[in-house]
DNA sequence: GTCTATACGCCGATAGAC
DNA sequence: GTCTATCGGCGTATAGAC
Protein backbone atom coordinates (compact mmCIF):
# COMPACT_ATOMS: atom_id res chain seq x y z
CA UNK A 1 0.00 0.00 0.00
CA UNK A 2 1.54 3.38 -0.69
CA UNK A 3 1.75 6.43 1.46
CA UNK A 4 -0.99 7.65 -1.04
CA UNK A 5 -3.58 4.83 -0.12
CA UNK A 6 -3.03 4.86 3.42
CA UNK A 7 -3.48 8.61 3.89
CA UNK A 8 -7.13 8.16 2.37
CA UNK A 9 -7.71 5.34 4.73
CA UNK A 10 -6.54 7.18 7.59
CA UNK A 11 -8.65 10.14 6.81
CA UNK A 12 -11.40 7.46 6.43
CA UNK A 13 -10.91 5.74 9.89
CA UNK A 14 -10.93 8.67 11.48
CA UNK A 15 -14.35 9.82 10.04
CA UNK A 16 -15.85 6.57 11.00
CA UNK A 17 -14.77 7.36 14.53
CA UNK A 18 -15.83 10.66 14.53
CA UNK A 19 -19.58 9.03 12.96
CA UNK A 20 -19.46 6.06 15.33
CA UNK A 21 -18.46 8.54 18.88
CA UNK A 22 -21.54 10.68 17.38
CA UNK A 23 -23.92 7.85 16.63
CA UNK A 24 -23.47 6.46 20.19
CA UNK A 25 -23.55 10.38 22.08
CA UNK A 26 -26.84 11.16 20.09
CA UNK A 27 -28.47 7.58 21.01
CA UNK A 28 -27.49 8.06 24.29
CA UNK A 29 -28.14 11.63 25.03
CA UNK A 30 -29.77 13.40 21.68
CA UNK A 31 -28.13 15.76 19.53
CA UNK A 32 -28.76 18.83 21.60
CA UNK A 33 -27.15 17.14 24.75
CA UNK A 34 -24.00 16.49 22.66
CA UNK A 35 -21.31 18.94 22.68
CA UNK A 36 -18.78 18.93 20.35
CA UNK A 37 -16.48 18.52 22.63
CA UNK A 38 -18.42 15.56 24.02
CA UNK A 39 -18.12 13.71 20.25
CA UNK A 40 -14.19 14.80 19.61
CA UNK A 41 -13.91 13.50 23.49
CA UNK A 42 -15.56 10.08 22.79
CA UNK A 43 -13.66 10.26 19.02
CA UNK A 44 -10.48 9.98 21.32
CA UNK A 45 -9.80 13.13 18.66
CA UNK A 46 -7.04 15.49 20.47
CA UNK A 47 -8.57 19.23 19.12
CA UNK A 48 -12.25 19.95 18.59
CA UNK A 49 -10.62 22.16 15.30
CA UNK A 50 -10.08 18.18 13.83
CA UNK A 51 -13.34 17.17 14.15
CA UNK A 52 -13.90 20.51 12.14
CA UNK A 53 -11.45 19.37 9.09
CA UNK A 54 -13.79 16.55 8.52
CA UNK A 55 -17.22 17.76 8.69
CA UNK A 56 -18.27 21.41 8.02
CA UNK A 57 -20.84 21.84 11.26
CA UNK A 58 -21.96 19.28 14.02
CA UNK A 59 -25.03 19.15 11.76
CA UNK A 60 -23.43 17.75 8.83
CA UNK A 61 -22.04 14.92 11.15
CA UNK A 62 -25.45 13.95 12.40
CA UNK A 63 -26.56 14.50 8.55
CA UNK A 64 -23.89 12.10 7.57
CA UNK A 65 -25.31 9.75 9.99
CA UNK A 66 -28.99 9.85 9.39
CA UNK A 67 -27.48 9.31 5.23
CA UNK A 68 -25.63 6.16 5.92
CA UNK A 69 -28.01 4.85 8.22
CA UNK A 70 -30.86 5.18 5.59
CA UNK A 71 -28.37 4.26 2.39
CA UNK A 72 -27.43 0.92 4.20
CA UNK A 73 -30.85 -0.35 5.41
CA UNK A 74 -31.94 0.58 1.19
CA UNK A 75 -28.77 -1.47 0.49
CA UNK A 76 -30.01 -4.50 3.16
CA UNK A 77 -33.31 -4.58 1.47
CA UNK A 78 -31.93 -4.71 -1.90
CA UNK A 79 -30.17 -7.44 -0.75
CA UNK A 80 -33.41 -9.31 0.60
CA UNK A 81 -35.12 -8.90 -2.29
CA UNK A 82 -32.83 -10.19 -4.30
CA UNK A 83 -33.01 -13.78 -2.13
CA UNK A 84 -36.48 -13.87 -1.27
CA UNK A 85 -39.31 -13.91 -4.27
CA UNK A 86 -42.53 -13.56 -2.28
CA UNK A 87 -43.41 -10.57 -0.55
CA UNK A 88 -44.21 -12.28 2.84
CA UNK A 89 -40.82 -14.15 2.76
CA UNK A 90 -39.22 -10.16 2.16
CA UNK A 91 -40.96 -8.67 4.90
CA UNK A 92 -39.78 -11.41 6.74
CA UNK A 93 -36.06 -10.63 5.65
CA UNK A 94 -36.61 -6.93 7.17
CA UNK A 95 -37.84 -7.92 10.13
CA UNK A 96 -34.57 -10.52 10.79
CA UNK A 97 -32.78 -7.66 10.03
CA UNK A 98 -33.69 -4.91 12.27
CA UNK A 99 -34.36 -7.26 15.40
CA UNK A 100 -30.58 -8.13 14.65
CA UNK A 101 -29.47 -4.69 14.56
CA UNK A 102 -31.69 -3.79 17.64
CA UNK A 103 -29.39 -6.58 19.64
CA UNK A 104 -26.31 -5.69 17.70
CA UNK A 105 -26.26 -1.93 16.80
CA UNK A 106 -28.80 -0.68 19.32
CA UNK A 107 -27.59 2.69 18.48
CA UNK A 108 -28.66 2.58 14.82
CA UNK A 109 -32.41 1.58 16.30
CA UNK A 110 -32.33 4.49 18.69
CA UNK A 111 -31.39 7.02 16.36
CA UNK A 112 -33.91 5.72 14.11
CA UNK A 113 -36.70 5.11 16.38
CA UNK A 114 -36.68 7.14 19.32
CA UNK A 115 -34.78 10.20 17.73
CA UNK A 116 -37.24 12.98 16.04
CA UNK A 117 -34.43 13.41 13.22
CA UNK A 118 -36.76 15.97 12.39
CA UNK A 119 -35.72 18.48 15.15
CA UNK A 120 -32.20 18.41 14.09
CA UNK A 121 -32.10 18.07 10.42
CA UNK A 122 -35.33 20.24 9.62
CA UNK A 123 -33.91 20.23 5.91
CA UNK A 124 -34.05 16.69 5.52
CA UNK A 125 -36.34 14.72 3.55
CA UNK A 126 -39.26 13.38 5.91
CA UNK A 127 -38.63 9.72 6.35
CA UNK A 128 -41.42 8.21 4.61
CA UNK A 129 -39.66 9.85 1.60
CA UNK A 130 -36.50 7.74 1.95
CA UNK A 131 -35.82 4.69 -0.45
CA UNK A 132 -35.76 2.15 2.08
CA UNK A 133 -39.57 2.94 3.32
CA UNK A 134 -40.61 3.22 -0.70
CA UNK A 135 -39.03 0.16 -1.42
CA UNK A 136 -40.76 -1.26 2.02
CA UNK A 137 -44.20 -0.01 0.50
CA UNK A 138 -43.61 -1.26 -3.30
CA UNK A 139 -43.33 -4.55 -1.32
CA UNK A 140 -46.62 -4.42 0.15
CA UNK A 141 -47.95 -3.38 -2.67
CA UNK A 142 -46.53 -6.16 -4.85
CA UNK A 143 -47.93 -8.66 -2.17
CA UNK A 144 -51.67 -7.27 -2.82
CA UNK A 145 -51.46 -7.58 -6.42
CA UNK A 146 -49.82 -11.35 -5.83
CA UNK A 147 -52.58 -12.07 -3.49
CA UNK A 148 -50.41 -13.02 -0.23
CA UNK A 149 -51.61 -9.70 1.33
CA UNK A 150 -55.06 -8.23 1.91
CA UNK A 151 -56.45 -5.33 0.36
CA UNK A 152 -55.70 -2.08 1.80
CA UNK A 153 -54.04 1.12 1.27
CA UNK A 154 -50.75 0.26 1.38
CA UNK A 155 -49.66 2.91 3.49
CA UNK A 156 -52.19 1.48 6.26
CA UNK A 157 -50.47 -1.80 5.68
CA UNK A 158 -47.13 -0.08 6.20
CA UNK A 159 -48.53 1.60 9.26
CA UNK A 160 -50.09 -1.97 11.15
CA UNK A 161 -46.93 -4.42 10.31
CA UNK A 162 -44.25 -1.91 11.31
CA UNK A 163 -46.31 -0.71 14.26
CA UNK A 164 -45.78 -4.04 15.62
CA UNK A 165 -42.72 -4.11 14.97
CA UNK A 166 -41.19 -0.93 15.50
CA UNK A 167 -42.80 -0.39 18.95
CA UNK A 168 -41.78 -3.98 19.83
CA UNK A 169 -38.43 -2.80 19.19
CA UNK A 170 -38.94 0.59 20.85
CA UNK A 171 -40.26 -0.96 23.91
CA UNK A 172 -37.10 -3.16 24.13
CA UNK A 173 -34.47 -0.08 23.94
CA UNK A 174 -36.40 1.87 26.39
CA UNK A 175 -36.93 -1.14 28.72
CA UNK A 176 -40.11 -2.11 28.86
CA UNK A 177 -39.61 -4.83 27.40
CA UNK A 178 -36.58 -6.54 29.26
CA UNK A 179 -35.28 -9.11 27.45
CA UNK A 180 -33.23 -9.22 24.14
CA UNK A 181 -35.09 -8.05 20.62
CA UNK A 182 -34.87 -11.57 19.51
CA UNK A 183 -36.67 -13.26 22.14
CA UNK A 184 -39.81 -11.13 20.46
CA UNK A 185 -38.99 -11.81 17.28
CA UNK A 186 -41.04 -14.47 16.23
CA UNK A 187 -44.29 -13.50 17.79
CA UNK A 188 -43.88 -10.05 17.09
CA UNK A 189 -43.57 -11.66 13.49
CA UNK A 190 -46.10 -13.69 13.87
CA UNK A 191 -48.46 -10.53 14.97
CA UNK A 192 -47.54 -7.83 12.44
CA UNK A 193 -47.84 -10.28 9.22
CA UNK A 194 -51.15 -11.13 10.24
CA UNK A 195 -52.64 -7.71 10.24
CA UNK A 196 -51.98 -7.70 6.65
CA UNK A 197 -51.97 -11.19 5.85
CA UNK A 198 -55.05 -12.51 3.11
CA UNK A 199 -55.77 -15.15 5.49
CA UNK B 1 -66.35 38.13 42.36
CA UNK B 2 -63.51 39.67 44.91
CA UNK B 3 -60.40 40.90 43.98
CA UNK B 4 -58.35 38.74 45.44
CA UNK B 5 -60.00 35.61 43.41
CA UNK B 6 -59.83 37.69 39.72
CA UNK B 7 -56.11 38.18 40.82
CA UNK B 8 -56.02 34.44 41.01
CA UNK B 9 -57.64 33.20 38.08
CA UNK B 10 -55.77 36.15 35.81
CA UNK B 11 -52.42 34.48 37.11
CA UNK B 12 -53.55 31.19 36.44
CA UNK B 13 -54.96 32.06 33.04
CA UNK B 14 -51.14 33.83 32.45
CA UNK B 15 -49.75 29.98 33.23
CA UNK B 16 -52.13 28.52 31.07
CA UNK B 17 -51.34 31.16 28.37
CA UNK B 18 -47.53 30.10 28.44
CA UNK B 19 -48.37 26.55 28.78
CA UNK B 20 -50.60 26.68 25.52
CA UNK B 21 -48.40 28.40 23.59
CA UNK B 22 -45.11 26.18 24.62
CA UNK B 23 -47.39 23.46 24.12
CA UNK B 24 -47.75 24.46 20.30
CA UNK B 25 -43.61 25.90 19.85
CA UNK B 26 -42.53 22.27 21.50
CA UNK B 27 -44.75 20.17 19.22
CA UNK B 28 -43.50 22.25 16.05
CA UNK B 29 -39.90 22.86 16.69
CA UNK B 30 -39.38 20.61 19.67
CA UNK B 31 -38.01 22.52 23.07
CA UNK B 32 -33.95 22.72 22.37
CA UNK B 33 -34.97 25.05 18.82
CA UNK B 34 -37.75 26.93 21.42
CA UNK B 35 -36.00 29.61 23.26
CA UNK B 36 -37.90 31.43 26.40
CA UNK B 37 -38.15 34.50 23.92
CA UNK B 38 -40.25 32.85 21.50
CA UNK B 39 -42.13 31.52 23.90
CA UNK B 40 -43.07 34.94 25.77
CA UNK B 41 -43.52 35.86 22.33
CA UNK B 42 -46.35 33.33 21.56
CA UNK B 43 -47.82 33.87 24.89
CA UNK B 44 -48.50 37.22 24.62
CA UNK B 45 -46.34 38.15 27.39
CA UNK B 46 -44.08 41.44 27.22
CA UNK B 47 -41.40 40.35 29.26
CA UNK B 48 -39.26 37.28 29.66
CA UNK B 49 -38.49 38.02 33.00
CA UNK B 50 -42.40 37.61 33.89
CA UNK B 51 -42.29 33.77 32.68
CA UNK B 52 -39.56 33.46 35.25
CA UNK B 53 -42.17 34.38 37.61
CA UNK B 54 -44.65 31.61 36.81
CA UNK B 55 -41.74 28.97 35.87
CA UNK B 56 -38.39 28.66 37.72
CA UNK B 57 -36.70 27.15 34.67
CA UNK B 58 -37.45 26.49 31.59
CA UNK B 59 -37.50 22.68 31.70
CA UNK B 60 -40.35 23.24 34.52
CA UNK B 61 -42.21 24.45 32.18
CA UNK B 62 -41.89 21.35 29.94
CA UNK B 63 -42.04 19.27 33.05
CA UNK B 64 -45.41 20.69 33.74
CA UNK B 65 -46.72 20.05 30.58
CA UNK B 66 -45.79 16.92 30.67
CA UNK B 67 -47.47 16.21 33.96
CA UNK B 68 -50.51 17.84 32.73
CA UNK B 69 -51.13 15.78 29.76
CA UNK B 70 -50.42 12.71 31.34
CA UNK B 71 -52.31 13.36 34.17
CA UNK B 72 -55.68 14.69 32.45
CA UNK B 73 -55.15 11.08 30.37
CA UNK B 74 -54.99 8.98 33.47
CA UNK B 75 -58.09 10.95 34.07
CA UNK B 76 -59.97 10.42 30.90
CA UNK B 77 -58.80 7.10 31.38
CA UNK B 78 -60.23 6.19 34.70
CA UNK B 79 -64.05 8.44 33.50
CA UNK B 80 -63.21 5.51 30.72
CA UNK B 81 -63.35 2.70 32.70
CA UNK B 82 -66.33 3.94 34.93
CA UNK B 83 -68.54 3.85 31.66
CA UNK B 84 -67.50 1.03 30.30
CA UNK B 85 -67.45 -2.85 31.80
CA UNK B 86 -65.69 -5.21 29.22
CA UNK B 87 -62.49 -4.50 28.59
CA UNK B 88 -62.83 -4.62 25.12
CA UNK B 89 -64.78 -1.41 25.44
CA UNK B 90 -62.44 0.02 27.67
CA UNK B 91 -59.86 -0.25 24.88
CA UNK B 92 -62.64 1.30 22.36
CA UNK B 93 -62.94 4.37 24.25
CA UNK B 94 -59.29 5.01 24.93
CA UNK B 95 -58.97 4.82 21.03
CA UNK B 96 -61.76 6.97 20.35
CA UNK B 97 -59.98 9.45 23.02
CA UNK B 98 -57.09 9.56 21.61
CA UNK B 99 -57.99 9.64 17.61
CA UNK B 100 -60.02 12.83 18.63
CA UNK B 101 -57.15 14.54 20.44
CA UNK B 102 -55.14 13.61 17.36
CA UNK B 103 -57.96 15.78 15.38
CA UNK B 104 -58.58 18.31 17.95
CA UNK B 105 -55.27 18.96 20.03
CA UNK B 106 -52.42 17.57 17.57
CA UNK B 107 -50.01 19.27 19.45
CA UNK B 108 -50.71 17.08 22.58
CA UNK B 109 -49.92 13.83 20.76
CA UNK B 110 -47.29 15.30 18.94
CA UNK B 111 -45.79 15.91 22.22
CA UNK B 112 -46.43 12.32 23.33
CA UNK B 113 -45.69 10.59 20.49
CA UNK B 114 -42.76 12.36 18.53
CA UNK B 115 -41.03 14.24 20.59
CA UNK B 116 -38.72 12.03 23.12
CA UNK B 117 -39.31 13.57 26.27
CA UNK B 118 -36.19 11.82 27.76
CA UNK B 119 -33.80 14.28 25.78
CA UNK B 120 -35.09 17.26 27.78
CA UNK B 121 -37.13 15.60 31.23
CA UNK B 122 -33.98 13.30 31.93
CA UNK B 123 -35.15 12.77 35.39
CA UNK B 124 -39.00 11.65 34.40
CA UNK B 125 -40.18 8.61 35.23
CA UNK B 126 -40.19 6.80 31.89
CA UNK B 127 -43.07 6.85 30.12
CA UNK B 128 -44.18 3.28 31.10
CA UNK B 129 -44.36 3.82 34.79
CA UNK B 130 -46.70 6.39 34.62
CA UNK B 131 -50.34 6.10 35.73
CA UNK B 132 -51.78 6.21 32.47
CA UNK B 133 -49.94 3.26 31.15
CA UNK B 134 -49.99 0.96 34.23
CA UNK B 135 -53.92 1.45 33.71
CA UNK B 136 -53.78 0.14 30.32
CA UNK B 137 -51.69 -2.74 30.99
CA UNK B 138 -54.01 -3.46 33.88
CA UNK B 139 -56.64 -3.34 31.43
CA UNK B 140 -55.06 -5.56 28.96
CA UNK B 141 -54.53 -7.77 32.29
CA UNK B 142 -58.52 -7.72 33.04
CA UNK B 143 -59.14 -8.42 29.82
CA UNK B 144 -56.99 -11.93 29.24
CA UNK B 145 -58.29 -13.02 32.97
CA UNK B 146 -61.90 -12.45 31.58
CA UNK B 147 -61.47 -14.22 28.30
CA UNK B 148 -61.56 -11.22 26.19
CA UNK B 149 -58.14 -11.12 24.78
CA UNK B 150 -55.64 -13.73 24.60
CA UNK B 151 -53.18 -15.13 26.88
CA UNK B 152 -49.92 -13.00 26.47
CA UNK B 153 -47.67 -11.16 28.46
CA UNK B 154 -49.64 -7.67 29.07
CA UNK B 155 -46.46 -5.79 27.87
CA UNK B 156 -46.71 -7.65 24.44
CA UNK B 157 -50.43 -6.94 24.04
CA UNK B 158 -49.61 -3.30 24.78
CA UNK B 159 -47.09 -3.05 22.41
CA UNK B 160 -48.76 -4.96 19.36
CA UNK B 161 -52.29 -2.86 19.89
CA UNK B 162 -50.92 0.79 21.03
CA UNK B 163 -48.40 0.13 17.92
CA UNK B 164 -50.36 0.00 15.43
CA UNK B 165 -52.41 3.35 16.97
CA UNK B 166 -49.35 4.93 17.82
CA UNK B 167 -48.34 4.44 14.33
CA UNK B 168 -51.06 5.42 12.53
CA UNK B 169 -51.35 8.82 14.12
CA UNK B 170 -48.09 9.18 13.94
CA UNK B 171 -48.02 8.82 10.47
CA UNK B 172 -51.15 11.22 10.39
CA UNK B 173 -49.06 13.85 12.31
CA UNK B 174 -46.39 13.22 10.03
CA UNK B 175 -48.02 13.70 7.07
CA UNK B 176 -47.85 10.09 5.42
CA UNK B 177 -51.68 9.12 5.89
CA UNK B 178 -52.86 12.47 4.40
CA UNK B 179 -56.84 12.71 5.53
CA UNK B 180 -57.73 13.50 9.30
CA UNK B 181 -56.87 10.70 11.98
CA UNK B 182 -60.73 9.85 12.51
CA UNK B 183 -60.77 8.66 8.58
CA UNK B 184 -58.60 5.66 9.82
CA UNK B 185 -60.43 5.26 13.08
CA UNK B 186 -62.34 2.29 12.88
CA UNK B 187 -59.75 0.28 10.54
CA UNK B 188 -57.39 0.60 13.37
CA UNK B 189 -59.28 -0.27 15.68
CA UNK B 190 -59.68 -3.44 14.28
CA UNK B 191 -56.41 -4.37 13.10
CA UNK B 192 -55.43 -3.49 16.98
CA UNK B 193 -58.03 -5.19 18.60
CA UNK B 194 -57.62 -8.63 16.30
CA UNK B 195 -53.53 -8.47 17.65
CA UNK B 196 -54.75 -9.25 20.83
CA UNK B 197 -57.68 -10.37 20.65
CA UNK B 198 -59.16 -14.19 21.43
CA UNK B 199 -60.23 -15.11 18.33
C1' DG C 1 -2.11 19.51 9.37
C1' DT C 2 -2.04 19.76 14.34
C1' DC C 3 -2.90 22.58 18.35
C1' DT C 4 -3.65 27.08 20.99
C1' DA C 5 -6.24 30.53 21.65
C1' DT C 6 -10.07 32.97 21.02
C1' DA C 7 -14.06 35.24 18.78
C1' DC C 8 -18.84 35.55 18.74
C1' DG C 9 -23.65 34.81 19.35
C1' DC C 10 -27.27 33.12 21.73
C1' DC C 11 -29.80 31.87 25.51
C1' DG C 12 -31.12 31.13 30.11
C1' DA C 13 -31.51 33.49 34.12
C1' DT C 14 -31.29 37.56 37.45
C1' DA C 15 -30.82 42.12 39.64
C1' DG C 16 -32.87 46.04 40.60
C1' DA C 17 -35.52 50.38 39.32
C1' DC C 18 -40.13 51.94 39.27
C1' DG D 1 -45.43 42.81 39.86
C1' DT D 2 -43.95 44.87 35.51
C1' DC D 3 -40.10 46.27 32.71
C1' DT D 4 -35.03 47.53 31.64
C1' DA D 5 -30.86 46.18 31.45
C1' DT D 6 -27.50 42.99 31.73
C1' DC D 7 -24.68 39.04 33.36
C1' DG D 8 -22.51 34.65 32.90
C1' DG D 9 -21.67 30.73 30.43
C1' DC D 10 -21.74 27.50 27.00
C1' DG D 11 -21.07 25.85 22.55
C1' DT D 12 -20.00 26.43 17.74
C1' DA D 13 -16.80 27.78 14.83
C1' DT D 14 -12.43 30.10 13.17
C1' DA D 15 -7.94 32.42 12.91
C1' DG D 16 -3.43 31.86 13.05
C1' DA D 17 1.02 30.05 15.05
C1' DC D 18 4.01 26.28 14.61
Amino acid sequence: MDQEKEDIQNESEMQDEILLAALKLFAEKGYFNTSLIDIKDAAGVKNASTVYQHFKTKQMIAAQLHANILDSLSVSIDDIKNKNEKPSEQLRGIVDLVFKLTDEAPDVLRFLLILNSKEFLPDAKPLHESAAIIKIIRIIEAGIKEGEIRNIAPQLGYAYFFGIIDNTLRLVLTGLLDRKADFYQAQAWLAAWNTIAKK
